[in-house]
DNA sequence: TACTTTTATGTACACGCGTACATTTTACGT
DNA sequence: ACGTAAAATGTACGCGTGTACATAAAAGTA
């Protein structure tokens, strides 16, 4: 009788076969479930005796803590929250940008026994950040390639009110005190305007991002920075908009064609759109000879090219595993005090052998 | 005397703020808390006024219904596992590759309510992903470059063993019958050399990749079949091995080099290898007008190389979409019977056009 | 030995939800 | 008006774990 209830129980679960648990090992082990829990938890003093006969009844039985169960009793899910944007109709940055970024959050919240959640949200953000927090389903977030639009700052906004812990990762928000991780895009372009005025360039056009991009207005004070320290008057008709797609690059050829003959040099900020330009002035018959163009991003097109393109790293790897570690440190009470912003070093990668 | 208690058990929770549970909206709305799960699962017959004084409540107390609590008690952690090689040592592939398919999963299991639990493996693979059935962490599993050695072979073999839900993409293992989507190398292949020789060239010499990769043996079986096809005798000394790199591309010049007299193209079996190639080729000079070299994946870098690259395009969006539906199919019974062995076309690209 | 302190283990409950089952209310037919 | 079926709602429990508290065993002390 008893063994029939048993069996009826054991068959409820699906797929027939028996999700072994806390109460299982301690039965075997002869011990309380508590104990159990003891030695999987490391906690208090126990006999080493008893430990060994929990771990090997443990072992027999195969016994693994129900995540689930766990997750639920410590009110925490163990989950750290990723926002990506709807990839397939991204042009902002390259896929690299994220996957790189990505791996970096991956490596550093896998050491710290953190679970990556990841989400897509169409950029146009319908996504609700906050019930993602609400519904417990992840402990911190971290955003990627937001805009800045009202939808996002509200949302951002609520999530910053209710103190959950969250880190923008390549972008700020501004007047939205965040933790954030970005790279010196600031440095970044000075060094490449710099390199640019030392190997006789004076007059450089920019090819800029769009300005709701918070990197965009970090690289054009970079731009006019270098200008500044070298006595070179900044001059706005050099400076253009294109969204960061090598099409906006390939098309902006026609203008920077009409004024070739004065200027020496273009710099696009990220390798795509330098492409473009480089493809589209070909095709109007000016070489690289005739006119230097300088990339930003080091994305891997950027030494394949022809030429091989000047251009500037930027540590995204890096950038994700800091962010991810000082976001978990924020939630561990590690880190507490005012908002960070962290800026990590670029470097300038010199490849053209013409400048 | 009850309000102090009150106040004492809200300050439990961290951060002071109080978790609100189906309680609050019960006792708010006047109902039961069963009503209160009803509504939101929209279960049994429920007047429409009784429902509506829930929803308000709710609304009120902006209650979200406890994700941990609701996957505990279902047993389900409504997460789709998705394991990838650690990216930064990965150069099988390209980021890209998987930046797109992991489009496509996400896409598709966002759709049917599933969040995407992401686990960096080295590509040694130590982890145990049975480990993370028994753990509850993921529902259903999706596995990405893995490479066919003892440990894997083991792991997934268990995993079947136990008839776990999981799905490869663009590999499979000889002798394990599991869920798998691929492109279909074979036809891919096969349209490529095709045209080749459809467009004078003879002797086609064969980047391949490595071959434990199963994906290497379809793209030579295609390779091959082209071949008898047109009548051209298969010349084993026209087989080279890279390892996808950039790099083995570039390594192999020299040897493709010494016979390029006595050849007509090179079909290398992916745009990385090939660009590589035509890299070192141009170093020796030898010009892509002397030789024809084509790709296979259509990555990002293969329109914008010297000359733009004829390749293959691969839909890997759409791979990850369809394993991850058929995936979730499989979990809720829809799908039934056999493992399946998707193969989705490819799409020959022309672009060069001296061939 | 008898008492106290420390160490080791057991007991019991809460976490928030889904849901089987019991109960109440409403609708319907006569 | 009454009985019965259907609809609506409430009651009660279990899911598997962490852990506060109670208890038992061991170690120390006088």
């Amino acid at each position: 009788m008893y063994i029939k209830v048993s069996i009826v129980k054991y068959t409820l679960n699906k797929g027939g076969g028996h999700i072994t648990t806390r109460k299982d090992v301690a039965r075997l082990a002869g011990v309380s479930e508590a104990t159990v829990s003891r030695v999987f938890n490391n906690i208090g003093p126990i006999r080493e005796h008893t430990k060994q006969a929990v771990i090997k009844a443990a072992a027999e039985l195969q016994y693994t803590p129900n995540a689930l169960a766990q997750n639920f009793v410590r009110r925490r899910s163990g989950n750290l929250g990723v926002i990506l944007p709807l990839l397939p109709k991204v042009h902002l940055f390259s896929k690299y940008y994220f996957a790189e970024i990505l791996s970096g959050i991956g490596q550093a919240a896998n050491e710290r026994g953190y679970d990556l959640l990841l989400m897509f949200a169409s950029i146009e953000g319908n996504l609700d950040y906050l019930r993602l927090f609400h519904a417990r389903k992840v402990d911190a977030l971290i955003l990627l390639g937001r805009r800045d639009i009202p939808e996002d700052r509200a949302s951002i906004s609520a999530l910053l009110e209710d103190k959950h812990p969250i880190c923008l990762i390549g972008q700020r928000f501004a007047g939205l005190l965040a933790d954030s991780v970005d790279a010196d895009h600031i440095t970044g372009s000075y060094e490449m305007v710099r390199h640019l005025v030392r190997s006789g360039h004076r007059r450089i056009a920019f090819i800029n991002g769009p300005l709701e991009y918070s990197n965009s207005e970090d690289r054009l004070a970079g731009y006019r920075a270098a200008l500044l320290d070298h006595d070179i008057t900044f001059d706005a008709s050099l400076i253009f908009e294109g969204n960061f797609s090598r099409k906006s690059g390939y098309e902006l050829a026609h203008t920077i064609a009409g004024i070739h003959e004065h200027i020496d040099a273009v710099f696009a900020s990220n390798d795509r759109m330098a492409i473009g330009l480089i493809q589209g002035l070909n095709e109007l018959g000016i070489s690289y000879e005739d006119l230097t163009v300088v990339g930003y991003d080091n994305a891997d097109i950027a030494q394949f090219c022809n030429p091989p393109l000047t251009t500037v790293e930027v540590p995204l790897f890096e950038m994700g595993q800091l962010a991810t570690n000082k976001l978990l440190d924020r939630m561990s009470g590690k880190l507490i005090g005012d908002p960070f912003e962290e800026k990590l070093p670029t470097r300038l990668i010199i490849r053209s052998t013409n400048i």
